[in-house]
DNA sequence: TTAATTGTTCGAGATTTTCGAAATACAGAA
DNA sequence: TTCTGTATTTCGAAAATCTCGAACAATTAA
């Protein structure tokens, strides 16, 4: 099995994060991955089937949404956070916020407090 | 040459407004719209062919980013600020700020002043 | 009416997407 | 070590989407 690729952060573009992010499972993902903080393929439950997950799953991290390093048999992902917050400020706080089931909200996670803007003091 | 559908409102979904920006030539004509308020398609100049241009204004306004209206035998695009802005806060800000060419700081345009969360009093 | 201008639609080839089936990688038991 | 099970990717084919030239349609002007 070949490694993974992954981009440089300078490689990332926005488009290329906007493409990976516009469609309802990767979205799903990346919602998840900000909820529990990182989650193998198989904890990612979408309803679809493994190879569809794998295809999307490659399509975020190759746009640089995402990292994947390999832990025994399984691929542990992750937001690429602060690549995407000092390329594109906001951007992933707004998406998360923009989902009806609110993914901020509740902030029981790594992400929410590590996501400035929404701050009310 | 029949009707262009614009969806509703409440039938805008982020992963389909997400997919229609994830595009350079798409956010091209997005930050131009941005910049400049309300354009023809042939002043859109984004170096494609018109049939391509013409993919690209429709995939934007099917997917609720831009409404078109007929003026005599020109077509006048105009982002849906408002329809976004409700659905999505921030989202077309954060994207347009996210765009090498600044499209926000000038301020020169209707869309910035509109768009309220960079005020700097 | 004819011509010019603006855009859209059609059609074909190239690229993606979906998903079952097969292959790969690793861990643990026999 | 070899076998077994678990976790994921890769392959392949059908369906959908993208690019762009060519043809078509709508409107205005001569």
């Amino acid at each position: 099995m070949r490694l993974l690729y992954h981009p440089n952060q300078k490689d990332i573009s926005l488009a290329g994060v906007l493409y990976a992010l516009g469609d309802p499972v990767r979205l799903e993902i990346v919602r998840c991955l900000a909820e529990k903080g990182e989650l193998p393929c198989a904890a990612l439950d979408c309803d679809v089937p493994k190879s569809t997950m794998s295809h999307h799953l490659r399509v975020l991290r190759e746009a640089g949404v995402l990292r994947c390093r390999k832990e025994g048999t399984q691929h542990i992902n992750s937001l690429r956070q602060s690549d995407l917050d000092s390329l594109f400020p906001g951007l992933l706080e707004v998406v998360l916020r923009s989902m009806h089931p609110p993914a901020l909200d509740g902030l029981p996670n790594a992400v929410a407090t590590s996501l400035s803007i929404g701050a009310n003091p």
